[in-house]
DNA sequence: CCCACACGCGAGAGCGCTCTCACCTCCCCC
DNA sequence: GGGGGAGGTGAGAGCGCTCTCGCGTGTGGG
């Protein structure tokens, strides 16, 4: 089972094709210059031979690797919890694998992993890093520009010190929070409610100030700070009904939340979306079509945006390209109407 | 940017600390047979030249790539539609980190991947593979062996020919559905119905043995095909209480499937868990816990899962240890009681 | 006090590939 | 018909590391 078949080797491939090691090696990476009947030649050889590249030996003298890093960090919270780094990674991955490229997967589990993906990404293993961190005071985003490897950041990270050149893709958060607000507006509703998410992540944060761009003269009590989860949009509902018992329309910072609020809603006998509609964000599909009434919300492209994400780094990697890549990316959303507003 | 700094090679720190290259090289493995103070004085100069191994020159040597590659099959579909995933790949890399190694995510799209994937497994890039294809004519499983790379499967792969020796990790679907539908009869149901998955995924195929087991007796009508999805518990569960308006107890088997069953029985007026029981599997949280009434399911540790598929896979990559791992390992389920049942 | 042996360390080969450079052919043009 | 060039091919060095082997030094026993 271990029996680790030998593997041919160019000079194998080389030897059978009669030819010499380089003119195997041009064939294999293209075969420019080099004549047809030869091309064939070794092309069969390659065949019968069953020869594959060893990759080690070729990134030792090219110094490329064909492989990106994804660094995923604090999965703990919410990245688990649904599938936009499931949507993401598929993005990325296709990407990718449509210019061979490899991708190599770090989860980080608190600060100690820091040090590790610092070094690993130094380390020279991967020839360029895509990274999702989403509080704003995390030091990752620091320790990997430190290792001076070409990182593309998925949702726009916190603002530190020499940030100007980031590169970042992200959802458009505040367009996107704008739009849903000035929907639940739009069917009259005056006394227009937001549960945020954790403001220490720049997406609640940006949804929060898209929903002030609107109603930056609300009662401030119509703003409940709540964290993304399900219980925590309830507990922020009972919140909102008890400060206010006459709000009319609740815009949730995610579907999540806005599931926890439906229920309070529905347990409290308050019709949606007669006596209160209700907005999500992130159009999270099994949680978005199994509420009931089933959610409106703003939906974000996540696959595309991990696409886009794998597609500038891919960029910045190509030696041949002329290297202009825009700094930020931001992707738009819609809003896609249900039942609930 | 692109000023790729000339990292120091082990010649340099060998030079540094006058010492010859192969006493860097035994520093930086473990240190065994060289006398202390050397040892200090090559730690010394790794760390003021900040040296790091070169991967891929040590990998052409050692032939170790200290990697494994996670394949997961055909995520269109139920993959990235629940955090299932996501917690297997966790528990896999938590593991895989502990002991040093990498994780290359491979996500195949379909036939023509197939080939991509068998090459990269072929060509000696990874020490190993995690596989996840869940339907049972997959190719996959297949020429992944053929591959002849270390393997462990998640999920009891379906059968080929010659696949005695699989290694395979699975949740204990069978006896969880028996669970399930014991606590359902134990409640006093009588005429207890199962909305299945698609059958050709083993999971589905062993929820559905399960129930089986304890209810082979029952009206064939009881059972209906569905697809682990909340629109398809709905489809299901219409046409259940069209041929079974009696039924009194329902085991769904996914939570999603379970979420728009429910979404069913509330709108035609039959009360959960007083009139028709509800029991779903996974216990997928965002879905489980957002459901109205909470959702009564079996729960699976996927993360352990994940973890103990990567420790099968290192303990057969381990050349000292002692090679005798288990062919498969088949983990317990828990019944977790909510409101639904 | 000398020999045997173990242990620590260095020299050097070689892993499989790419890439430069020199050579050799063949063709075109004067 | 001969010289120059272009394009095709091969020889060989070297990427950074590990590992075997042999030598030198220190230790214990006879």
């Amino acid at each position: 089972m271990t029996e680790t078949a030998p593997r041919p080797t160019l000079e194998a491939v080389a030897a059978r094709a009669g030819v010499s090691r380089a003119t195997v090696s041009r064939v294999v990476n293209g075969g420019d210059g080099v004549r047809e009947p030869l091309v064939e030649r070794v092309r069969r050889a390659v065949e019968e031979l069953g020869y594959v590249p060893n990759q080690a030996a070729r990134s030792l003298v090219t110094r490329r690797h064909d492989a990106v890093a994804v660094v995923i960090a604090e999965p703990e919270t919410r990245v688990f919890a649904d599938p936009f780094f499931a949507l993401q990674l598929r993005g990325i991955s296709k990407e990718l694998t449509a210019h061979d490229n490899q991708l190599v997967l770090l989860l980080t589990e608190g600060r100690d992993d820091h040090a590790r993906v610092a070094r690993y990404l130094a380390g020279g293993h991967v020839d360029g890093a895509l990274v999702f961190s989403l509080h704003l005071d995390d030091p990752l985003p620091g320790l990997i520009r430190g290792a001076g490897i070409p990182t593309v950041f998925g949702g726009r990270p916190g603002w530190h010190d020499g940030d100007e050149g980031v590169v970042f893709v992200d959802s458009d958060n505040r367009g996107g929070a704008r739009e849903a607000v000035r929907h639940l507006a739009g069917l009259g509703r005056t006394r227009i409610a937001h549960i945020t998410g954790p403001l220490d992540q720049t997406s609640a944060a940006d949804r929060l100030q898209g929903f002030r761009d609107v109603r930056g003269d609300a009662d401030p009590r119509l703003v409940v700070e709540s964290d993304f989860t399900p219980g925590g949009g309830e507990r922020a509902m009972r919140e909102l009904l008890a400060r206010r018992p006459d709000v009319d329309a609740v815009f949730a910072a995610n579907d999540l939340a806005a599931s926890g609020a439906l229920r309070v809603l529905r347990e409290q006998g308050r019709r949606v979306p007669e006596d209160v509609a209700v907005v999500g964000f992130d159009d999270m599909l099994p949680v978005a079509e199994g509420t009931d009434p089933q959610l409106t919300t703003v939906r974000q492209d996540i696959e595309e945006m991990g696409r886009i994400m794998a597609r500038l780094l891919l960029r910045r990697l190509d030696p041949s390209g002329t290297d202009d890549p825009p700094a930020g990316v931001v992707l738009p959303t819609t809003l896609v109407r249900r039942a609930s507003a």
